[in-house]
DNA sequence: ATCAGTCTTTACTCATGAGTAAAGTCCCGG
DNA sequence: CCGGGACTTTACTCATGAGTAAAGACTGAT
């Protein structure tokens, strides 16, 4: 009977349980890849390696993406992710433009010490189709943006002091998404390593008092 | 006559002006790969590429570099020297440490909108061998070590307000580095393009008010 | 004209790694 | 104990691009 039912109940496993395992794989690989790709760069990983690290190999990974392109933009979804929460969770609040843009920075300082910190700041247009640079480019503008407004806010309520809020929001990202270029290679090997939450408090207060009118 | 006199004196074309010719040849050389790095990218521009664009072939190359990796070094030489020598114009002058630290901070940001401002930012020890990777990681130490220490002088003459400097240091670099990020997509197009002063004055006005003690 | 030396090109080699096809393997229901 | 389906592996193909060897071309002195 080649034409089963196509009712929604499958056989031995229901669908449900299939699709979470399938999920739970995916992101294994996914960890996996932002870390290979954090400590030996994107273009010296390969996937065999990604596999061979999980113990599989890699028709495995292409039955869970499209390819290492997909893969990477995947590593970069969840690097965002943790900011445009930031930014939400911030939105509901009734602070001042200054408290919530330092609120946002706080988070976003201790999202990139995070595993998937490296690929989302290093990720460029270059190493992508264009579709993919496109989707990168729109989510990137968008964190940019995000910032920007909260220092019109802050100058506007007077929380902050009148400056270009571009570029503002261009040295204050900077100063961000540089974490991802020396925290690791420093923090590890000493006993000096500041824990995030510290690290971020030290970095920001230069702005913290920079921002504040006088 | 095989054994020629070894004399100083060579034929044709004295000695001098072969060198000089071979220098040219090789600035040139440098000029378009970091130009092609910049815009396309370390690993997804080809010396094949590099050699097309000035009308050359690729042996050429290798008869003035020893590989991609000296040639990718050499651009992070032109890039870096701007930077020494800020701090070692700076070095002679008798002004207080926020002064000086705002001075070569300046200069920084001019250079990173310039030719090789990319190439120098975003070599990573990934793309190199040890040996190459050290001598960078060297130099970009060596900026780091420098920023700090006028940083420390700041907070010792009472210019700067007490903070952490190696953090400080590190959020200003950031903010400076990350110019090489979002500078050339940005400003080409529009007419809203900022000239390098005034690009760096803006984005460095958080910082001239962050480290001043209040 | 010819020769020697320097520089440049043509025409390769060779390693790497993304992506794929086809053959297993495992698990459960009958 | 047989069959079918989801998943995984072995064993490829194929494009790319760094690096090189050997032949050619230009130069100016004799």
């Amino acid at each position: 009977m080649p034409f089963a039912p196509p009712v929604q109940g499958s056989p031995w496993l229901d669908p449900q349980d299939r699709s979470r395992l399938r999920a739970r794989k995916r992101e294994a690989v996914i960890l996996a890849a932002a870390r290979a790709f954090r400590d030996r760069g994107y273009h010296h990983t390969s996937l065999d390696e990604i596999a061979a690290g999980l113990g599989i190999t890699k028709p495995t990974i292409y039955a869970l993406f499209d390819g290492k392109e997909d893969l990477l933009f995947e590593c970069f979804l969840a690097g965002v992710e943790p900011l445009r929460a930031a930014f939400r969770e911030v939105e509901t609040r009734g602070a001042s433009g200054r408290e919530r843009l330092l609120s946002v920075a706080h988070r976003y300082a201790v999202a990139i010490t995070g595993e998937f910190g490296w690929v989302m700041v290093r990720v460029e247009g270059e190493d992508l189709s264009p579709a993919m640079s496109a989707r990168i480019k729109s989510l990137k503008s968008e964190i940019d943006q995000g910032l920007r407004s909260l220092i019109r806010k802050g100058i506007a309520d007077g929380s902050i002091a009148p400056c270009d809020p571009k570029m503002t929001a261009f040295a204050l990202a900077g100063a961000l998404n540089w974490i991802a270029f020396w925290h690791r290679s420093e923090s590890s090997p000493a006993a000096g390593a500041l824990d995030p939450k510290t690290l971020a408090a030290r970095l920001l207060q230069v702005f913290e008092s920079g921002l504040e009118p006088r």
